[in-house]
DNA sequence: TGTGTGCAATAGGTATACATATAATAAAAA
DNA sequence: TTTTTATTATATGTATACCTATTGCACACA
């Protein structure tokens, strides 16, 4: 794996863009969920600061930051170390989001879905069908999927313009594993078309009932549809022979043979 | 109103206690929540630290921490000035917090509530019993009262002992007027005595339900619990012939003649 | 009178020095 | 050899100095 940290000129200006402290933030918190440390690692911030070639103090900053996002957890007595998740905290999550989305869904079929939002959906789910269309699932395929299914995702959530729902989405979505977006392991074959497929069929659902206005069955419909992917969750780990508080390492849901 | 703020010994060390980092975020916090800053309040790092007797940096760090909690924005260029919520957002928040609660319910009805929760529940209960005995309000009721409030809504969110859920009821309680938490503005007559005894059979029968496992019944009352203290908030703004993105100021809701 | 350039003041961003508390290690006594 | 204590090392918490970008004002020029 290539170094992803190269060592940055010292106080180099980057004019178009913000503060170096914010470039760390997001940096960190990249390599984080990628699963680059360790579960449980202790991270130290004078061996961070040297790597990414800067001081202390905006690697404080970014510590704090990520804690309070709850991908780190405080060490023993001082310091942070790499947060993990059990199973069990991530089928939690997957509940919270199915609640909050569905929710999202239904307050948008109660007011109705703006104009723009809806012409945005409709070409998510054509490239969708389109996707379905060629077969499925090359790995040339996978990304563009996984883009769709957030942008559909995302488009349904913020189209509430509820802030506050929007920002308790992001929370649950910071747990490894608790959304498409960090799940990577999809092998290519029959069943993952058909999985494919049949979440196909219920975003389709999701935004007829919508546009129909009618509440509840947009609702119901976008909790199963999350709850299933809850389930998926749970049968993987199911096959694994491990517990309910078994820790998943952030970053998990990558490559698979 | 007496100074809040007594300049301290500089390097005193606090033997029993945490950092001094920690007390300055509760610190700010508690004045921030109580409006003691004008909504827009260019908050700046010096003023502060000397007020504080701190140094700026941990202002920062703190200054940090509560604007990701939301409660403080960036200013136009640098720095962060008190942040404002308009009267939709606190309606979106309740919105949300309906939701949460009324799911925290059905998955206790769900999986059963624990012996001992269920016993602090009934203590809770019963002292809320007491005081609508009593017949209140006086002012020395309203305490109690708002305090059994909490006590019943957080023992609910915290037996699911599902932390995503905690976490996002939090968030949501950290806007002004959307929690019993910050509302202070009973009149204590009639009328509000029959919105207390109105509540307090909501409480009643939210925990009958769980305690009988059933689930739908649980969540639909704890939901219409909560919309109904939404509709509250909307009703005293309209009142007052304010519109929905009307800035309502952080600590409003205190004491009201 | 209006606009533009430039200097000075200000305040946030970053680096670094210093203080303190925990951990590790070595030394001494039982 | 084991246990206890003292000392040193290390990493975090805090203070401060420095840098830089923005802002406000003044003065000059159109």
């Amino acid at each position: 794996m290539a170094d992803p940290a190269e060592p940055r000129e010292p106080h180099a200006t980057e004019p178009g863009g913000g503060s170096r402290s914010e470039s760390v933030v997001v940096e960190l918190r990249d390599r984080i969920m990628r699963g680059e440390f360790a579960a449980g690692f202790h991270l130290q911030e004078v061996p961070l600061a040297e790597r990414m070639g800067v001081s202390r103090t905006p690697i404080r900053e970014a510590l704090n930051m990520l804690a309070k996002e709850g991908l780190l957890e405080p060490g023993p007595k001082r310091g942070y170390k790499i947060r993990t998740f059990t199973i069990g905290e991530i089928v939690e999550a997957y509940e919270v989001r199915a609640t909050l989305e569905g929710t999202a869904c239904r307050l948008l079929a109660e007011t109705g879905l703006p104009e723009d939002v809806a012409a945005r959906l409709q070409d998510s789910l054509e490239f969708g069908d389109r996707l379905i269309g060629r077969g499925m699932f090359t790995s040339a395929e996978h990304d563009p999927w996984l883009e769709m299914n957030n942008t559909i995702h995302s488009l349904l959530v913020s189209a509430t313009r509820n802030a506050m729902l929007a920002q308790c989405v992001e929370q649950t979505q910071r747990v490894p594993l608790a959304s498409a977006r960090h799940v990577h392991w999809y092998r290519f074959d029959k069943e993952n078309y058909e999985l494919a497929r049949s979440a196909h069929r219920d975003h389709h659902g999701i935004v007829d009932a919508i546009l129909r206005r009618q509440a509840g069955r947009a609702e119901a419909r976008m909790r199963e549809h999350i709850h299933f992917s809850q389930e998926l969750v749970r049968e993987h780990f199911k096959n694994q022979a491990v517990g309910f508080d078994t820790v998943v390492p952030l970053g998990a849901g990558r490559a698979k043979p």
